[in-house]
DNA sequence: CTCATAGGTAACCAATAGGTTACATATTTG
DNA sequence: CAAATATGTAACCTATTGGTTACCTATGAG
């Protein structure tokens, strides 16, 4: 899919943040993109919790379509699909793009100051 | 405070995607981004949860520092704080920097044709 | 075939989130 | 001062989240 056709709905943008909203899920995202192709349990020596709980970690980001896996025999191998988290990047760097290019004020410094 | 001084720790950055999780919030900074120094009811009106529904969001949103206040009077003035965001898309663009720049396949196209 | 391995489902539980109503406080206005 | 306005706190309820243990299924290896 072309970079910029990819869009999410707000439902889907709910998603992603949710996913995104958990270290131990941030950390698995880091851990298959370090390691594309990698399988659940090598994710699992990672991680205190028990086999179960990092499953239903992965299971939250493939919801929000962030990780992407294929059946291999008994294994399944998985993948970080960046095309959500490039959407949002795109979307914030339109919306926000006075604020990137520091044009305005700090309005949190200003405050402090007592203006 | 100089753009690329401030960094999250895994607590803030859990608070920030938190906040963004919800349409409601999502919302409400966009209002308060386009209505600076906005007081509280001036955002009632545009949902339909009760006052206090919205004062809790917003009480997450200021948790996660994504909205700063300035008490006037019996008011408080609002204003979206940018540098959270802002810190999330720098390092986003740091340590996704070979996806955004497409370098990498996108594995879930290759997965879904049958590579 | 047998059994170990990789993975998944179901049912449950405690903690948190998202909302409510009722009440309280501080500030402006007449 | 009295009343209206702007906001905040407390207590409560329901749904969701984050985790568990116990059990089930499918595949690969000897």
């Amino acid at each position: 899919m072309r970079d910029d056709l990819y869009q999410l709905d707000e439902a889907a943008t709910d998603a992603v943040f949710q996913a995104l909203a958990s270290r131990e899920r941030r950390r698995l995202l880091d851990l298959i993109r370090g390691n594309p192709g990698c399988i659940v349990a090598d994710l699992l020596s990672a991680f205190e919790m028990s086999r179960i709980g990092v499953l239903k970690h992965l299971r939250v980001l493939e919801e929000a379509d962030l990780v992407v896996s294929e059946k291999a025999g008994r294994e399944r191998r998985l993948y970080v699909n960046t095309l959500p988290l490039r959407a949002i990047h795109r979307r914030w760097s339109d919306e926000f793009d006075d604020f990137w290019a520091g044009k305005l004020l700090d309005l949190k410094d200003k405050i402090e100051a007592g203006s």
